[in-house]
DNA sequence: GTCTATACGGCGATAGAC
DNA sequence: GTCTATCGCCGTATAGAC
């Protein structure tokens, strides 16, 4: 994680301030968790002072809120393009199929499944929990309804995100050279994203 | 979350202590997460003082990583029993059925389930990374080795196991009854077990 | 738009009595 | 075996200058 120091940020766009400080934060709460996260780590990941990360969006958890919005936008906006576009050469011949590599694709920008996945271990939280179970519910109405997924494809496919966002969260990428049970694990969940995934995994190490 | 007032606990033998409060433990990690969970709730649940939580466990970290062995060996002891019995009546024909009906009887242990996956979203943590990649390892070697699932159902098997996961802890049931939507899903990925799912709901919301 | 300084509360851990 | 008291750190949030 990127954790520079906050040499006197050059003035900004307050939209393009926000836009930074939510791409740092993405990248943050997914590795951290929500309570784990400082507003202090995001500020550094940002470039910016801690106290102007509260100042721009309030409260810890309002930009909590504003980052799982976010992410969840990109995934359904994303979902809906693979929809509506032609299959493309080299795809899967299913639906199923695309989508699911556009899911994997997303693992590309940083923390946002991730971000997300901690967004759904905080049900129990009175403000957070609501949010995301909405959440999950958009995605899962989108599989159904604009996918035309059937409840049994639907669940299948979901499963398959959460294996895979647990796998990330886990690291299990971190132990892919060293043991052959979770490279097949891996290889199993993501065969055709296993590059991706253990380049992940060593660019977070660093 | 039983939050009863410490009231001079009545004495009791080092290891019953450190059992009750192991569960108590169990229940807290696995609706707060790791970092929301305060040595003080944990005491609280276990009708003890905070300081005593520590003094026996020595640290934070070491009492969630003795949660996360229990869990893990009480996982792995149930499949195994399901294993090695016959199947008795009513019970599914294949093994894959016995032993996912058994992961979800562990529901009933609280918050068991919920701990290992708040262990699964650490794996960025130096110390309990490990700790959760060799447990999850273990879970997956034994649907390999021992129930002999070859790598397309292990992964299915276990996909549906973090789904499970993800909807109880984004607490999904608390939609139950106002959102169709939510109904479908729940009924879709644990057909046999929607009952107690919505009864673990209604018993957490108290 | 962005920072420095700081108040304030909470939490993990230690000391030590009973 | 268990508690009370308490220390010290850290993190969020506020005040206010530039």
């Amino acid at each position: 994680m990127t954790t520079t120091a906050p040499e006197p940020a050059t003035r900004m766009r307050s939209d393009e301030r926000r836009a930074s400080i939510l791409e740092a934060a993405t990248a943050v709460f997914g590795e951290r968790g929500y309570v784990g996260t400082t507003t202090d780590a995001v500020a550094k990941a940002a470039g910016v002072s801690q106290p102007y990360v509260v100042r721009m969006f309030g409260t810890k958890e309002q930009l909590f809120l504003e980052v799982l919005r976010r992410a969840l936008d990109r995934l359904l906006s994303t979902f809906r393009e693979v929809i509506a576009r032609p299959r493309r050469e080299g795809e899967p011949e299913e639906l199923t199929g695309r989508i699911g590599l556009a899911y994997a694709d997303l693992l590309e920008d940083r923390g946002l499944l991730l971000s997300l996945m901690q967004g759904f271990m905080l049900g129990a939280d009175p403000v957070i929990g609501p949010a995301a179970r909405a959440g999950f519910l958009e995605v899962y109405r989108l599989v159904r309804d604009e996918a035309g997924f059937s409840p049994e494809v639907a669940e299948e496919f979901l499963s398959g995100g959460m294996m895979l966002n647990t796998l990330v969260a886990i690291r299990m990428a971190d132990d892919y050279e060293t043991d052959p049970m979770a490279r097949e694990l891996i290889e199993q969940c993501a065969p055709h994203k296993v590059g991706m995934i253990v380049k992940l995994a060593k660019r977070s190490k660093a």
